[in-house]
RNA sequence: CGGGGCGUGGCGCAGUCUGGUUAGCGCGCCUGCUUUGGGAGCAGGAAGUCGGAGGUUCGAAUCCUCUCGCCCCGACCA
């Protein structure tokens, strides 16, 4: 390809509004441009990538066994209000009404297809012969997001490769999980990603398995634990805090005392106003688990985690209590309860840490007054001590002794096993060998193409531009002649593009009239792996010059040969970023 | 949905508080000459309903009201 028949605007200045590193180099390098928030066209360069990626992902997705479609972006809204995801959705579910003739229809555009798909395999498939399948589209999906943000990351529209797999038995599933999982860590590879999967919630479905595959980056959205030392890796929802020494602190231990605290009702009024640090105050959540208040005890730095404490309190259904209830429970508006002498007698849960503190502040349970220099045992009882708690950066590991290192991540993948819920409330059924109908069990796997290729630029770039990893490079070569008015260095850099062509090789030729300032500085911001100058200077000795993106200095070669030379360069990056596949 | 910031040629910005010539600057673009290995120099040129609507005023990019859009923080994220 020639530069001056494509369309790569390549930008000097950063546009206002882009912050983070992928957002602002993929409109500097000319690969997006922005249509409005959360919707980027893919210019020829962006494009390129994408497919890039989409194509990994396409044949390790067949490799793995799995078989393509394409369903509609649009979906009757009766197929989500069968499963109930019209509601469950509610505004991020894209919905709209169209006339035909005389009478309305009302559709959705796609966020993600399990109830196109299970409806499809409902109508198909009704017998244990015809399973295990799995099926997987790549395909735009829809989704109104509250915030598009941080460019690609997050938008409206985006790029998604989903797969459902339909097995006869909860094992079969497990079968299926594990090659999709296998599938997941070789496109990452692939596609070059230091990528870490981890545990991540698996939602009200069963205490079922689900995997999360993240790219630590500074930018990232999500926060996941990791334990460098055993390997254990989760996401925050998720991650279990190791227990830790219950040695409770050795300090004399203060009166109780009930202090006014007008107003102050959050931790961090409490805290400035007292002039203490939110890590001595026990903050105290009335939730109600199967429409019973419980008190849920945590420190005030931490956050509690719903999920944890629904399991720690055995409850199908839980909710914050709404002020009545609180004010009920506690005899206290909002803001001011605290263990010690509820107004109603209820059932204490406290994270493991509280068992460490001393001399604590909680609410009064009275307005506008806290309780200081409380302690355990003396002055409040617990029912249940456990891990109810987000964990943060430090905490200690759940598997080991060591420790665990908060990062923020990309989501770039997700594994889920879906369980039964789709194909009950679609009627996807099938009949085992001794004529039993069963629901078919499922699950869904998911992967952001565009996300790859943001987290692709986020954790591979430096000053300059773009550093792409050979897989996702939109060219792997770029030719960068000098003085394009010279015919002799034309005519060298004109062969080497028709050759490396001819051999299958990416590449694209700086045709361009411009000076080599202009040249070398475009080459750095988008990023093409392997650079080859062909300059007067080189010319006169017979060579060209050669350089990696990723290395400082370019190194000689001679002009005759190059193109087998660079061709041959590039399998070998290529076999490389291949070599995960076993 | 709460908080904050910003809309001025293609891109980045100044001018707005304190209303007053033909609305500036840098980059880019076009023409010419010179230059030519890390975003060239000189000369000339094209390009803007100052996000939009309404209002105040002799006069509005500037003041007032409404509105649209974009970005960031938080909340939310099957």
């Amino acid at each position: 390809m020639l530069w001056t028949q494509t369309l790569i605007p390549t930008m000097k200045e950063t546009p206002e509004g882009a912050e983070i590193p992928s957002h602002v180099l993929m409109l500097r390098a000319g690969l997006i441009g922005q249509v409005m928030a959360g919707a980027y066209t893919y210019l020829p360069l962006g494009l390129r990538s994408l497919r890039k990626a989409e194509n990994i992902v396409r044949e390790e997705m067949n490799a793995a066994g799995a078989v393509e479609l394409l369903m509609p972006a649009i979906s009757p809204i009766s197929l989500w209000e069968q499963t109930g995801r019209a509601e469950a959705f509610g505004d991020v579910l894209i919905k709209f009404t169209i006339r035909r003739q005389n009478r309305k229809v009302r559709m959705a555009l796609g966020p993600t297809h399990e109830e196109v798909i299970t409806d499809l395999v409902a109508r198909h498939i009704s017998s244990y012969r015809q399973l295990p399948i799995t099926l997987y589209q790549i395909q735009t999906k829809f989704r109104n997001e509250e915030r598009p943000r941080f460019g690609v990351l997050r938008t409206s529209e985006f790029l998604m490769k989903d797969a459902y797999s339909f097995d006869t038995s909860v094992e079969s599933l497990g079968e299926n999980y594990k090659k999709m999982y296998a599938a997941y860590c070789r496109i990452f590879e692939r596609c070059g990603l230091e990528y870490l999967p981890v545990e991540a919630e698996s939602g009200p479905i069963g205490g079922d398995v689900s995997h999360e595959f993240m790219v630590p980056a500074e930018n990232g959205e999500d926060t996941l634990l990791h334990c460098a030392e055993c390997g254990y890796a989760a996401n925050q929802e998720r991650a279990e805090v190791g227990a830790r020494d219950v040695a409770p602190p050795d300090v004399p231990l203060e009166e109780l005392k009930k202090v006014d605290t007008p107003g102050a009702s959050t931790i961090e009024q409490v805290s400035s106003f007292l002039g203490c640090k939110p890590q001595n105050l026990i903050k105290t959540l009335i939730y109600t688990a199967d429409g019973k208040p419980i008190a849920v005890l945590a420190r005030g730095d931490h956050e509690a985690n719903e999920g944890k404490i629904r399991r720690a309190a055995v409850a199908e259904k839980l909710e914050l209590a709404d002020p009545e209830m609180i004010e009920r429970v506690t005899g206290a508006p909002v803001g001011f309860a605290g263990p010690v002498g509820t107004k109603e007698k209820i059932a204490i849960l406290a994270d493991r840490d509280i068992r460490q503190m001393a001399n604590s502040v909680t609410g009064a349970n009275a307005a506008d007054a806290h309780l200081t220099g409380v302690n355990l045992g003396r002055d409040f009882e617990v029912d249940q001590f456990a891990d109810l708690r987000n964990a943060v950066d430090g905490d200690p590991c759940p598997r080991c002794n060591s420790q665990l290192a908060g990062r923020h991540a990309i989501e770039v993948g997700h594994v889920f096993k879906l369980g039964t819920k789709y194909s009950e409330a679609l009627s996807a059924r099938f009949l085992d060998d001794r004529e039993q109908q069963h629901p078919i069990v499922m699950g869904c796997y998911g992967i952001g193409i565009n996300r790859i290729i943001a987290a692709a630029i986020e954790t591979s770039h430096d000053e300059n531009g773009i550093i792409w990893p050979v897989a996702l490079a939109p060219y792997e070569v770029l030719l960068v002649p000098l003085k394009v008015t010279d015919e002799q260095t034309m005519k060298v850099a004109t062969q080497l593009h028709d050759d490396l062509s001819a051999a299958g090789i990416d590449v694209l030729l700086d045709d361009r009239d411009a000076r080599a300032g202009v040249k070398f500085k475009d080459a750095d911001l988008i990023g093409i792996p392997l650079r080859v100058v062909i300059g007067p200077r080189g010319l006169k000795q017979g060579q060209l010059e050669i350089k990696w993106r990723w290395e400082k200095e370019p190194r000689m070669i001679d002009r005759d040969g190059a193109a087998e030379l660079v061709a041959e360069l590039i399998r070998c990056k290529r076999k490389e970023s291949d070599n995960s596949r076993v």
